[in-house]
DNA sequence: TAGGTGATCTTG
DNA sequence: AAGATCACCTAT
């Protein structure tokens, strides 16, 4: 069973952050289908947080995405090299969006490693937002894309107990000032495919 | 721990 | 039109 938008439309994109935290993540493309559980995530949000693509309704051609309901694709390009792929969360025109940064392979591993160019699961295969998307097939002509077609979607998984998910400040945007240190990263305790522990 | 990589955005 | 910036990865 896929997500409902129901899901990606609610206001709270820190809860659902961690709500997405144990679920799964499927991509098919082309005839391979790739799932992996999903064990580490980010939440921007548009309104009020300075790390945000979006920040105080910014609108440019990369975020226009941001403005659509919840539940899209949104990829993009950084540092020349890696796609990251975001989801978009909140109702129109509130612009919101989690970063996946990790997930545990789950089926169709031999196709991750093929397309990481690895012999062996572990978490360079699936730990990194790049590598992540990289090895589920996502790339930047998925940017848009709905989460309720059979490209990319969720399913829902055993729930996660709150005790076991880690909250901690995000990587990587020391320009955000302040809003740096807010605990907007969440992570599976005890996975080995997410960034080493602090 | 340093450097590569290129689209995006801002400034002039 | 050019230069700074960037939510990362890999290898020494």
């Amino acid at each position: 069973m896929k997500l409902p938008e129901s899901f990606y439309t609610r206001p709270d994109v820190v809860g659902i952050s961690r709500e997405l935290i144990g679920k799964e993540l499927h991509t098919r493309i082309g005839d391979v289908h790739t799932v992996g559980i999903i064990v580490e995530t980010e939440a921007y949000s548009g309104r009020n947080d300075k790390a945000c693509h979006a920040y105080l309704q910014r609108r440019t051609k990369r975020t226009e995405i941001f403005y659509q309901r919840g539940g899209c694709a949104y990829v993009y390009l950084c540092y020349g090299i890696h796609r990251l792929f975001n989801i978009i969360t909140n109702v129109e025109d509130e612009a919101d969006a989690i970063l996946i940064r990790a997930v545990e392979p789950l089926r169709g591993t031999e196709h991750m490693l093929d397309r990481r160019s690895l012999d062996k699961i572990n978490r360079r295969l699936t730990g990194g937002p790049g590598s992540m998307s990289q090895a589920m097939g996502i790339g930047l002509e998925h940017y848009g894309e709905s989460l309720q077609g059979d490209c990319i979607w969720l399913e829902d998984a055993k729930a996660v107990p709150e005790q076991n998910i880690i909250a901690s400040p995000r990587v990587g945007i020391g320009y955000a000032e302040e809003d740096a240190l807010l605990p907007w990263r969440f992570r599976l305790k005890g996975n080995g495919f997410t960034s080493p522990a602090k």
